[in-house]
DNA sequence: GCCAACGTTGGC
DNA sequence: GCCAACGTTGGC
């Protein structure tokens, strides 16, 4: 099993969405990188770490779970979508998500301050300067340390 | 709202 | 294939 960080924008979709949802269809990530890491190395039963970006403050607000294997995106194919792209056909499509459950919110936020003033997951890709990735893995030995400071 | 960092695009 | 221009991300 593998531990991963998604990072979305609570006002586009916040950790108490997905709670209210139970379960989503993680669409619209639109980078190579982050596409590679969906379709090729995440597995059902991968955990993830909710991080809230853009956020006061920003960090990890919870847990979810990867309930699919990797699958294309349907936004990419809809004009009227936001995140519409030409370059996916049908037939050979450019963009993939995968299905995530609600696992739990922390108690707390887990700040990237906090994280990054945290010696032992200051490592942590997240708190690299200029990282972008919406999606990223998270080594086991960071994500034990996260899940104790969250409880 | 500013702006640094970075990915993508497109002219050549 | 280079690289400048541009758009986006995301911390602050």
């Amino acid at each position: 099993m593998n531990y991963w960080l998604f990072k979305s924008e609570p006002r586009s979709y916040s950790i108490d969405d997905l709670a209210r949802d139970t379960k989503t269809f993680w669409d619209g990530v639109r980078n190579y990188q982050a596409r590679n890491f969906m379709r090729d190395d995440m597995h059902i039963g991968d955990r993830i770490f909710f991080y809230h970006s853009n956020a006061d403050p920003s960090g990890i607000v919870g847990l979810a779970e990867v309930t699919s294997e990797a699958y294309p995106d349907q936004t990419a194919f809809d004009k009227m979508d936001h995140h519409y792209d030409p370059k996916s056909k049908k037939d050979n499509p450019a963009w993939y998500g995968v299905d995530i459950m609600f696992c739990k919110k922390f108690s707390r936020t887990i700040s990237l301050e906090e994280i990054k003033n945290t010696s032992a997951v200051k490592d942590m890709l997240v708190a690299r300067r200029g990282m972008r990735l919406s999606v990223m893995p998270v080594e086991e030995k960071h994500a034990m340390r996260i899940l104790a400071m969250a409880s």
